[in-house]
DNA sequence: GTTGAGCGTT
């Protein structure tokens, strides 16, 4: 029994490799995944129905159909509607992938000389690729250009070569940015500030910080005024301020509860924080104070900044 | 009639 093998491939047409079993007949999935990296289950055609069938799997143990592998070629699952190996999912692949799907956005133009046209931009645009639209933000009423605008590629690959070089139109240098508006559009937005509920009045910023020290970084502290027991501490690392969520830490003899800052909703340009991608302002929510209370009320009446 | 870091009237 021990020398038995068992025929894999990756493919139905693809040249199979034996597969060692074990001496109970069984053969191990991680034999498998020696061999196809990623691999997460075995299939075969059932002669008689030429259909598929899955090969039964229970606890990384793989056992044959009828108790016996005969002589069928076993082909390969993978995980989810995943098929190719999973060692050609490395990172400059997945990436690859991505930008293959990755929407162009309007590129922000700064700087422009007050006289630039449109049909400026869009020349200068075309050398680098179609473009599908270009704006010059101009005043209302003098129509004088306010020296910035806008412009969209139609492909991504045009926009990340024009975002990552600077411009000379029509005798300045020019940057193309991702707006505001826009940034980091698929990116989770992990925040680096918390949510320091039931803080008592004489708490100041310094000893905030003082305290929240200990965990990393503090960039920032703010305690609103007047008084509404309850402070935000941003952290320099954002794994050190999501660590901390859910807490309950000892302040002065005072317990207070760490959660989420909560993203603001409003416009406001704090929206830039400090933060690398443009993610960041934050306000609170109530925490775990429940509606009716006049925490709703306060809270819901002012958005602090920052 | 000016300006020079920013963030888009419809």
């Amino acid at each position: 029994m021990s020398e038995l093998y068992i025929r894999v491939a990756e493919d139905e047409n693809e040249e199979p490799m034996e597969i060692p079993s074990e001496d109970d007949g069984t053969v191990l999935l991680s034999s498998v995944a020696a061999q196809f990296p990623g691999a997460c289950g075995l299939r075969y055609r059932n002669p008689e129905s030429q259909c598929m069938r899955g090969v039964r799997l229970l606890e990384g143990v793989l056992h044959a159909p009828e108790n016996d592998w005969g002589n069928l070629v076993y082909v390969v699952n993978y995980p989810k509607d995943n098929k190719r190996k999973m060692e050609e999912i490395d990172a400059a692949s997945a990436v690859k992938i991505k930008r293959g799907f990755q929407k162009t956005s309007d590129l922000i133009v700064l700087g422009l000389p007050w006289k630039t046209t449109e049909q400026d931009l869009k020349d200068y645009f075309t050398t680098f690729g179609e473009v599908i639209m270009v704006q010059v933000k101009r005043d209302a009423k003098t129509g004088n250009s306010k020296g910035f605008g806008f412009v969209r590629f139609t492909d991504y690959e045009t926009q990340t070569k024009v975002i990552a070089q600077r411009h000379m139109i029509d005798g300045r240098w020019c940057d193309c940015k991702l707006p505001n508006s826009k940034a980091c559009p698929d990116e989770p937005m992990r925040s680096r500030k918390i949510f320091v509920g039931r803080c008592t009045e004489d708490m100041t910023t310094d000893e905030l910080r003082q305290y929240f020290m200990q965990y990393g970084e503090v960039t920032d502290v703010f305690i609103p005024k007047p008084f509404r027991a309850f402070a935000f501490v941003t952290f320099a690392d954002d794994q050190v301020a999501q660590a901390l969520c859910g807490e309950d830490l000892i302040i002065k003899g005072v317990s207070v509860h760490i959660s989420n800052a909560e993203p603001k909703h409003n416009n406001s340009r704090q929206m830039m924080d400090r933060g690398r991608f443009g993610a960041g302002g934050f306000s609170q929510g109530y925490g775990s104070n429940r509606g009716g209370s006049l925490w709703s009320l306060l809270s819901l009446i002012v958005f602090y900044q920052l």
